[in-house]
DNA sequence: AATTTTATTGACGCTTCGTCAATCCCCGCC
DNA sequence: GGCGGGGATTGACGAAGCGTCAATAAAATT
């Protein structure tokens, strides 16, 4: 009675199938337009077979969160082993997620979806587990760096910041930015010409205040993120110049 | 055949009704649990009527948002008056906003909610564009306080920084941050321990970067943040005081 | 080949959004 | 007071989506 090797394998590469028509959906046509019906329809088997894999619309887009989250993981821990000082090293993770957010627009939007809304009721707890830890693992690659910063006398913090904090501000300053692009066009009306770049001198700065060392007077970062690009992601690099215009 | 007056009356006060409903809903079930027939069941009067007033669930929701965004504006405009240099000014809008959000929970969550999902498209033209320029006015009174700063030689920006763009940064990392809180406990366990002063005292870090005058090793910004406080907005304060613990 | 176990299906129940023909009510007029 | 008309109000209804499950097909076992 268990089922033969090879239709548990076509079972498993299901999976890959819906989440990618699903993704595409959310792409095209947004959360809304990203109904079962559809997925059903566009991948050869019946939403019955769906909710075999997944428990609820919520969870197909949890598992697509996933997907990103582990992606934005792997770019995040291919930086953090750039050669170099701490702050080369938090500007390289930096880098990566400028990367990630170039390339996968989709992925960075599924995220969005999942944090910003209440849909975390409907989900398979275990897969919603894993985003988190996927989110603490990103943190606790940064921390690990500030802290490392730290250990060589570096960077001295003030008593009430801790590295988890410092982490978080990088963060949601870069989150935050990436949240709040939108229309460019209306971007460029308030005066905004080139957000992410901005954000990028925006961390330097901010490092800068903090007296993180050495400083950017002191050191060309924005070599740095060359090096970053094409030492650890030649391939993404060689992707995003062939991709179109942003 | 005109209505009357005491008519036109009541059904001006009625979009109040069905909006005060409506945020009730929104804050204690969610974007989903906040439906239609609900509101209608809530207020005293059916459904069609609610079409009447609001061309779709959206529209309410923006409605919601807009009464947000102008809540936030005049903030805003009242910390933008504050009797200082134009980096107690600016000190002062962060403190607006940190109040804007402590206050009125339900009112940034709306904002969020109309920024981040795609609900922009079953609109009403009109409340959307209101929403835009209540956007637009925040960043243009914050982008003013740049430009004076300039002015006054108080700071000197970059040749690739404009105000536009530093006003863009320094709300990307409120509004970031204040989107990421979700979770207090999840937060301490990532070593955050006090987000919301995190952000004060970064933003102040970011601007010592950038050399805004006078920095805070020459001023004391937590006593600005003190004063405006208790000067644009003592009554806003006393209610704080009552509210319970966040 | 028969039987049991598993996989698949799509019609169905339920909920919600938004509409609209039917109804109500208020007002002026006879 | 009774009547007529026009805007205001209603709630039943159609459409669409989510998630279920009894019925069916396929596969495995004997």
């Amino acid at each position: 009675m268990p089922p033969s090797p090879a239709k548990a394998r076509e079972i498993e590469l299901r999976e890959e199938t819906i989440l990618g028509v699903a993704r595409q959906l959310l792409l095209d046509r947004g959360y809304f337009g990203m109904t079962m019906d559809r997925i059903a329809e566009q991948v050869d088997f019946s939403k019955g077979t769906l909710y075999g894999h997944f428990g609820s619309k919520e969870d197909v887009l949890c598992a697509l969160a996933l997907e990103s989250e582990r992606k934005r993981t792997e770019f995040f821990q291919r930086a953090a082993r750039f050669d170099g000082s701490p702050r080369e090293r938090m500007t390289a993770v930096g880098a990566a997620y400028e990367l990630y957010f170039r390339l996968h627009p989709t992925y960075f939007r599924s995220e969005q979806l999942i944090h910003s809304q209440e849909l975390l009721t409907k989900i398979a707890p275990e897969r919603q587990a894993e985003v988190m830890q996927c989110g603490a693992k990103c943190h606790g690659l940064m921390t690990a760096i500030v802290e490392d910063a730290v250990r060589l006398r570096q960077l001295a913090l003030p008593r009430t910041l801790t590295p988890g904090t410092l982490t978080f501000l990088l963060w949601s300053l870069t989150s935050g930015a990436y949240s709040n692009l939108g229309d460019p066009e209306h971007l460029r009306q308030l005066g905004v010409a080139n957000p992410v770049e901005a954000v990028r001198h925006a961390c330097q700065t901010f490092l800068d205040g903090l007296g993180w060392k050495a400083l950017s007077t002191q050191h060309d970062y924005a070599k740095t993120v060359r090096q970053v690009f094409s030492r650890c992601f030649p391939e993404e690099m060689a992707e995003a110049i062939l991709m179109p215009a942003a």
